[in-house]
DNA sequence: ATGGAATATTCCTGTCAAGGAATATTAAGA
DNA sequence: TCTTAATATTCCTTGACAGGAATATTCCAT
């Protein structure tokens, strides 16, 4: 797991850029904008972002165009494969406990 | 979703932390061995794991067993729910695509 | 009660990251 | 070419955080 995509979300407004971003490509003014940040530090949190791999840019004359980007997230779900096991066991135990007090009140 | 998870997991030794303990619960001597870490360190690693609620203690007369909780990353798991139709719509284009081309070379 | 093991906390220091303000860069249009 | 819009970068200051060293705390055994 590449701890970089853990720091990029670590940080409130890079979290709500990312969410963001969900919706579909945004410019810079327009992520400033919506999450009343002033230019520089959208441009500096997606300057972030972009090493952690989370966005991409493409350049449309003035404007640039940040995406999302989806493999470091499937990273983290991937990472996360090695914890479902375990909730689920619980859960699992869980759904064992219930089950048995139901058969117990039938009896 | 919770960034004090973000931050919590964005330190190497944390993470590691956290990894260790998928295993099951060990105690602070036996964190710091394992990971080639000072006691304190240790202890203070555990302590932001404890408060980001990403671990559990339990006395045992001298020890602390730390031990690995689930919710956390159960909410990490439901913020990607998010994303994964994205990439998932991504992958059926590419399919689809691969499909295109697996047709085209049959004709 | 005393000593030692296991753990937590404190203090200090250096590093890094974030916001503000100003400035540089780049491209389009008059 | 000059202006303006959109964006990036730099400099500065401040606050957070990590490691090291030392110390405090807590519990057991003698």
């Amino acid at each position: 797991m590449d701890i970089g995509t853990f720091s990029a979300l670590a940080e409130p407004n890079r979290l709500r850029i990312v969410e963001l971003l969900a919706h579909g490509p945004l410019t810079v003014g327009e992520i400033a904008e919506r999450l009343n940040l002033r230019q520089p530090q959208a441009s500096k949190h997606l300057r972030v972002l972009l090493d952690a791999r989370l966005v991409t840019v493409h350049a449309d004359a003035n404007r640039r165009n940040y995406a999302l980007q989806m493999e470091p997230l499937q990273e983290m779900d991937a990472w996360l494969n090695n914890y479902r096991r375990m909730w689920n066991e619980r859960f699992d135990n869980l759904d064992q406990y219930l089950q048995e007090l139901q058969s117990k009140s039938q009896q």
